[in-house]
DNA sequence: ATGGTGGCTGTGCCA
């Protein structure tokens, strides 16, 4: 199964590259981040016309995320227990069956948490910890699980282009990447990482000439569960994605392939 | 070191 992630910076604005790229890659699933609308507003009519079945959990102006599936989708659960008090739109979990059996998918945006330290950093490193309980109780089932999107972390230096300019980032704390050690140390893989050990690839260019000098960072993420790694065939970064387009997301999607 | 762009909103917020 082609299993998928990408932060679009609006479904709406990003309408037609999605679809093209859809066509082009298609992908069993396509986890979505930032797609920044109500569930009402969601484009779903021009995703099921090519085969995508959507679940959504959206939110007006900010954040927002969906899953798209060409396979047959359950136990759609939007959240992360927790904090009743969260309103903001960023995880949506998903039962997906394969043809070789099932998968639990999540489509994540973790906080930004800038500027760092105040409110906004705290918020990100709890939040991390919740989606870290859930990574947690998820094991249980010893069934395969892929907690795929927009971490906002930046793992080590040799996943940012410039890892100096981020060194006050909220993206390249101590903190945020122990939380995401935090989570992999329950037994959960890096997918891109385990087959790629060098440094280089990149997932996000901000919209600030970035691209152009290939000033990256690599912050989006695929995290396999036991049972999932041992079903991996393939991961790569879409780079070509950014290029695509004349008003690209500011990220380009990442690609799992399991045997499942 | 700074400020640059983009999306959605509503003349600012968030990234």
């Amino acid at each position: 199964m082609k299993i998928a992630t990408w932060n679009v910076n609006s479904v709406k604005a990003r309408l037609e590259p999605a679809l093209t790229w859809l066509k082009h890659a298609a992908p069993d699933v396509l986890c979505l981040q930032e797609i920044k609308t109500i569930d009402e507003n969601f484009p779903r009519d021009a995703f099921e016309a090519l085969g995508y079945a959507c679940a959504v959990h959206g939110q007006k102006s900010y954040n927002g995320v969906a899953i798209l599936s060409k396979r047959p989708m359950e136990d759609v659960t939007p959240r992360l227990h927790g904090d009743d008090a969260d309103d903001h739109a960023r995880y949506l979990e998903a039962l997906i069956t394969g043809k070789n059996g099932v998968v639990r998918v999540a489509s994540i945006y973790a906080p930004n948490g800038n500027p760092q330290p105040g409110p906004k950093f705290d918020y990100k490193l709890a939040w991390l910890e919740r989606l870290r309980k859930r990574a947690k109780t998820l094991l249980r089932a010893e069934e395969p699980v892929v907690l795929m999107g927009d971490y906002n972390i930046i793992p080590e230096d040799k996943d940012a282009d410039r890892p100096k300019a981020w060194v006050k980032d909220a993206l390249f704390q101590p903190e945020a990447k122990a939380a995401l050690r935090r989570i992999e140390n329950l037994g959960y893989t890096d997918a891109f990482r385990a087959l790629h050990t060098e440094g280089g690839h990149y997932t996000f260019w901000d919209y600030f000439g970035s691209w152009e000098r290939n000033n990256g960072i690599r912050i989006d993420h695929v995290l396999l569960s036991p049972a999932a790694a041992d079903r991996l065939q393939n991961c790569h970064i879409e780079r070509a994605v950014r290029g695509a387009s004349e008003k690209p997301s500011d990220h380009v999607p990442v690609v799992v392939e399991l045997a499942i």
